[in-house]
DNA sequence: CAATTTCCTTGACTTAAGTCAAATCTAGTT
DNA sequence: AACTAGATTTGACTTAAGTCAAGGAAATTG
């Protein structure tokens, strides 16, 4: 861990979170830290257990999640490299609102909590940095509440296939770079359903799709759709 | 404007967002606000307009809400007399991510933006606060996502009664304080469908209806409904 | 590279919830 | 108290999307 100190600080230096923080506030930012690994598929947490710090992501990947009592699956974000997250639970000390699982082999950083809110009131740019991350996660939020509740599976997919070429320099043929299931999940539907809406989309000429690559056709009816106007 | 301060240093000093500030900074505070009346029903601002500053609520109730382009509407929140609104757009400087109205006669404080910046820069404790506001309205919205992707109306229905009863002191007689086609628009239905679960509740012995008061009847059965799981 | 597992698709069916239209009911206003 | 605009309920119907089950595709692993 002492070694491994000198990679850490570079990269802690990146993240939306510590950014503009001095050398030294980093350096005691890294004495806080502890490095966790977690098995492809593991569990990181579960929503509604007690919260003692937040994770950033030295590597791999992290979903973060809602289950229903019948196993279906609302994914709430996935976080890769450099992203962090439980930092709300962090703040306010309330259990997890949703559940996190380890998508690949993972590294993370656990920064324990009382440390953290230490850290929190001491810098002045770090609180402004946590007020921009959770005014992106609000954005977000509110994004997916307007599309779960007022957009029906083909406006919602039709959203992320667009946000995904934007992503990807709004090339036309987009790569899914997660499973269709898993999108399924993230769109608030489940696989069969999201089958039948790809299938849709390219016989009404919008997309063609070869496995995981999409092709997207026809731009503007695409945005209708997102938009959720109903032709 | 210059007489009515004192009264609104009171009251500014016992909202979420000022709490904790001294008197100089409440009166510093004080002068940045101008005063602001709507009528009922008179839009405050549309989702999607630049946003130039965040409210405070001094008398009235403010709607916050997204449209389908076909009309349905999902209300996100709705604030009363010590809420503010907006700031996350305030703080970020992009478009409002959902509409606002005065569901009655309104009176409110304006943020200007860039005072407000200013503001937060100076005062850490301020900054504080706003992580706190802003933690609660994701911990709202994480909720909200769940009970709309993973609950039936009926539970949104049953989440939303337990929560009602909690909010009047645990009396298992609880008062709508808002319409029924509002608690509809709230729980991401429309009013004939609230209506029929309502009336299936109350076949089933969960409830009875008196209006807009309700007992509630079993609370265990309406738990159950609540939390997800299929009885 | 065979094998096993996971993922994806498809079909047949069910169901929750939305649409449209009309009849009531209610509360606030003249 | 009559009037009016909303709010609410109800019925008949449509539809999006979920369930269950099975077959095929793809990818990971020993």
């Amino acid at each position: 861990m002492v070694q491994e100190s000198q990679n850490w600080q570079q990269f802690l230096a990146q993240t939306q979170l510590f950014q503009g923080l001095s050398r030294q506030e980093i350096q005691v930012i890294t004495q806080i830290a502890v490095a966790k690994t977690f098995f492809k598929g593991e569990n990181i947490f579960w929503e509604g257990e007690p919260c003692d710090g937040f994770y950033l992501i030295k590597k791999g990947k992290v979903k973060i999640f809602q289950l229903s009592s019948l196993g279906k699956e609302q994914i709430l974000h996935i976080f890769e490299r450099g992203g962090h997250f439980a930092e709300v639970s962090a703040f306010d000390g309330k259990c997890f609102p949703a559940s996190a699982i380890a998508m690949t082999r993972t590294e993370l950083l656990f920064f324990p909590r009382a440390a953290f809110l230490r850290l929190l009131e001491k810098h002045p740019t770090l609180a402004i940095n946590l007020l921009a991350i959770f005014a992106r996660h609000l954005r977000r939020f509110a994004r997916l509440v307007e599309d779960l509740s007022l957009k029906e599976v083909p406006g919602r997919l039709a959203v992320y296939l667009l946000d995904l070429r934007e992503r990807n320099g709004n090339l036309d043929l987009v790569k899914l770079d997660i499973t269709k299931s898993q999108l399924a999940a993230l769109l608030g539907t489940i696989p069969e359903t999201l089958s039948r809406v790809f299938y849709k989309l390219s016989s009404d000429g919008l997309i063609t799709i070869h496995g995981s690559e999409i092709q997207l056709l026809d731009l503007e009816r695409l945005t209708v759709l997102a938009t959720g106007k109903k032709f």
